[in-house]
DNA sequence: CGTCTTATGCAAAACGATGTGAGAGGAATC
DNA sequence: GATTCCTCTCACATCGTTTTGCATAAGACG
């Protein structure tokens, strides 16, 4: 151990009396290699411990074998679950996955894009919900592969992954009308943001389905937060007659809407129904335990995965894909 | 446009009539370069949108300016926080931030070290429960940076950031005492992990003070998690008699503590009282809000990643550190 | 026994940045 | 006006892989 040289692939091509070539093949499978010299080569590698160099094979290949994550609030739960499913996939695959929180403003969105191409990872999921059409461009503009969680199928900002939004809360309010709830309010979170729109939407679908029509007062916007739930619900509270329950955009907008019920007095079910969305662990926490519908967080994150491994591996363009997953109602007490 | 060529340090310095060296130059700042020429290259960099390949640059310097941040359990918040931390501090500097969940078995945690090493990660700051003397050892013999979350000082193992947990348990049992509870159980996590250790180390100076001596039977190892704390709550409560209040190892098992409680038709804090320990999200959406103690995660990765920064750039060796900082009880509606 | 395939192995040129040793120009000093 | 000393710039080797075009050994066949 006199020198503390890093093995590199010339040395076990050394040990294993061939060349750096026959190692490299033996490693990636490009070109046959006799049993007898891979069976070798494979023990040397072992028996020195050698690991090929990341940035060396990134530089000849121009692939950094590294994908991003960009969430938009570190405290909703969904993400980590994300992370998780996409590990599942990636990590096998060699993949570095790095999770990076744009909270806040869209510049901070911006910085941080700004440094997932500086690192030049080779995908992003992007699941932040400030994300522009401007961000979308500058990701694809860098040839890097992108998978957003909804939004319009287009084909310059690559594939899509989301759950049925607009089914699950299309079932949620259906759910309410058929136990006989008539006065539905929504507290709805950014009405820019794709879960936004497409929850609305599903609103919609429910009421007219049951030959309803859509009160405009009765749907309010505030973001996807425990006080944007609160002071949604103080909103619509305050109307005369009251609504008897309140859709709410996620569960954490629900759990402020129980702030807000509870702060006035009332009770949950009782005086105000309440349904959250995504049933993150906290929907089966508070009390009552609040109805709501299953974002399937894991495989969502494992759909991206495929997603982007399917583009990095595969031919450069073959049109953009759309993958939906459905969603599930979970009643419970709160309604 | 006739070409598709990424932009590299040689068109730069062609467009700016230099050398690369003199463009490598004001991007490192190693050597001095003269105002003039200073400002062109810059000028030059932001007009052709240069940003210099990290793999290049990390095979010739022997960094990947790489982090990982490996967690045991997903579903706890306290790791998000924590994440968002390190962001903070490591962002600006480039570097990459992976989080990694090691869930479950410890040879998973095996194989997330194995695939940070081959990635070549600069540091890697362990807060996996399941963490083993054999990971610290594999990932230091790496020359890889490691900073743990708590545990005992070891030159070998790198530098330590830890929360006062002794003191925030003292505290919490202190409190209970004050109120005149007495028969006081502890529903602990993993009693081979480093918070489950102190904390209960925390439990047995308190009562230590108020010359109490201590109950064994009052004691219970369980898992740190929510359905952990329920079954060690079923445990202490068919003792006869049955203690006073429970204090739980984190918040999650607090929250399955009020499950066994309620389960019995017993309330909280009336017939048993109830403290967690993290502050996490959830311990504030629970009824009654749960007494317990604020874990600073923020705080905990900035110092994480500082640490991390200052060994990366610094000098090879200067002993290890640690940083403890100070937790703050937090008293709601369950004692 | 010679020729033609196939099956393998090799040497060397990339990839894009960093940093060293040395050279050129200009200012300061005597 | 010559010498010294800076200040700034340059060409080039280097990091550890991948990969292409050739060379060679082994086997098949007439």
């Amino acid at each position: 151990m006199s020198k503390e040289h890093r093995v590199g692939i010339a040395d076990v091509a050394a040990a294993a009396a061939v060349s750096v070539t026959t190692v490299s093949h033996v490693l990636s499978g490009r070109r046959p290699v006799s049993e007898r010299t891979k069976a070798k080569v494979l023990r040397v590698i072992e028996e020195l411990g050698y690991r090929p160099d990341p940035s060396a094979r990134g530089l000849r290949t121009g692939r950094s074998h590294a994908v991003a994550l960009v969430v938009s609030d570190v405290t909703n739960p969904f993400y980590p679950l994300m992370a998780a499913g996409m590990q599942e996939v990636l990590q096998p695959e060699g993949f570095l996955i790095s999770v990076c929180t744009a909270q806040g403003t869209t510049q901070d969105l911006d910085s941080v894009i700004d440094h997932l191409l500086n690192r030049r990872v080779d995908g992003v999921v992007l699941a932040s919900l400030n994300a522009q059409d401007r961000h979308f461009n500058d990701i694809t503009a860098a040839g890097t592969a992108l998978v957003r969680l909804s939004g319009e199928l287009d084909p310059r900002f690559g594939d899509i992954v989301r759950a049925d939004d607009t089914g699950g809360m299309a079932d949620v309010v259906a759910h309410l009308l058929e136990r006989g709830y008539r006065r539905i309010g929504l507290v709805n979170g950014e009405s820019d943001s794709a879960p936004g729109q497409l929850r609305l939407a599903g609103y919609h679908r429910a009421l007219r389905e049951f030959g309803l029509d859509v009160d405009e007062d009765l749907i309010v916007t505030e973001s996807f937060t425990r006080t944007g739930g609160a002071n949604g619900s103080h909103t619509l509270l305050n109307l005369n007659p009251k609504p008897e329950a309140l859709v709410c955009g996620n569960d954490l907008m629900a759990v402020g809407a129980m702030d807000a019920i509870r702060e006035r007095g009332l009770t949950v079910p009782g005086d105000v129904a309440v349904t959250g969305y995504d049933d993150i662990e906290a929907a089966s926490l508070v009390t009552p335990r609040l109805t709501t519908v299953h974002n399937p967080a894991l495989e969502i994150g494992r759909a991206c995965a495929r997603l982007l491994l399917d583009r990095l591996s595969g031919t450069p363009s073959e049109g953009v894909r759309e993958v939906v997953l459905p969603q599930k109602l979970i009643v419970r007490e709160s309604t």
